[in-house]
DNA sequence: CAATCTCGAAAACGGTCGTTCTCCCACGAT
DNA sequence: ATCGTGGGAGAACGACCGTTTTCGAGATTG
């Protein structure tokens, strides 16, 4: 039983956490109230996770691994190299429309304690960066120069916190717009060259 | 004397609270912190700001029309239509290169605060909203469709947030490379048009 | 000089937070 | 039935935070 019901435990600590720290803001959410919302009480809250920094550490990580899966498993359900990378918008169209989306959770984390807290800057700019390469990646293999690796990731960079502050998921077609027009240009820049 | 005083009083006192809010983020900062940084005595800090609160919406509120005004002055160096927009892309880049730059203020106050203080929300999102109406008034002045605002504000916003985050100033020059790609796509497009 | 006022330094207060500890009950072995 | 044990609910603890109050020193006025 150990294995099995420590893995539901520290899963259900998780949820919870993550439910109320993306939701209100790390600092804003009390060790009371992830106990109340798991309905695991604090004895054990304490033997999974030694203190709130390390459930705040386990809680980006989690999310960062799921983000980048779900993100690639859309992504995956396109052949074309140029529809594979325009599809990265349109996840990020379908994230920004879920209810309770409040921008991109380590934007959010960074703000608030990358200052005070190295390890939540590290994740912060991990999490960063492999969104980077994946995007590196796509842009391989649409055969386009890699210059438009940086480009995509600021049209999706600012497509999330634009979505955030406004509450529209509509920043994720202007930066399908502005992806498709960079993409045909570098995409026409390799033709000229060959 | 006291008109004159109370203005530097209040000028000292959100010049540190700006200063420590946006190095460490708004719930790092104690009133006692401001205090020892401003020097000036607690029960002056409350007749000047009778909360944190409004503390903090007086430093957002100062932050936003200084930023605007400061980008404004830097565009306004510049005369033809398509140099002023690349421009901006310029102040960025000198804004990202500052000593202390942690991102953009209002992306960070809306991610720490957004979702439990309304009046932060709401000034995020109009200091956002001012930026987008700045933008569109040099899109329009540069005889290109206005549908280009959207796309260079989603990439002045990944620039903030990547250049926060990585620590470099260099998504300015990209984002820059972007907009220069992106405003001669729209130019092409008017000019077929008729 | 005495009475009054001003104002800054810091203590105090109520509340909350992260973390630990206590108490008590259910249950299993003998 | 009794003893021990493990675990859950929540009290307790120390630290800190936002805010108010106290206190004393120095300036001001008659």
């Amino acid at each position: 039983m150990s294995e099995v019901e420590a893995e539901t435990t520290e899963q259900r600590i998780l949820d919870a956490a993550e439910e109320l720290f993306y939701g209100r803001g790390i600092q804003s959410v009390g060790m009371d109230a992830i106990r109340t919302a798991s309905g695991v009480p604090l004895k054990r809250l304490y033997q999974n996770f030694p203190s709130k920094d390390t459930l705040v550490e386990a809680y980006l990580r989690r999310r960062d691994a799921r983000w980048l899966r779900d993100l690639a498993q859309h992504v995956d359900t396109y052949d074309s190299p140029e529809q594979r990378i325009l599809a990265v918008f349109d996840w990020l169209f379908l994230w920004f429309s879920e209810q309770g989306f409040r921008g991109c959770g380590f934007i959010n984390s960074f703000g608030e304690l990358g200052a005070t807290s190295q390890s939540v800057a590290d994740i912060a700019k991990a999490h960063k960066d492999a969104f980077r390469r994946y995007l590196a990646d796509l842009v391989a293999a649409a055969d386009v120069p890699a210059w438009l690796t940086d480009q995509l990731v600021l049209l999706a960079e600012g497509a999330m916190t634009t979505a955030a502050i406004s509450g529209s998921p509509e920043p994720a077609r202007h930066a399908k717009d502005a992806a498709r027009t960079l993409l045909r240009v570098a995409h026409a820049d390799v033709v000229t060259a060959a």
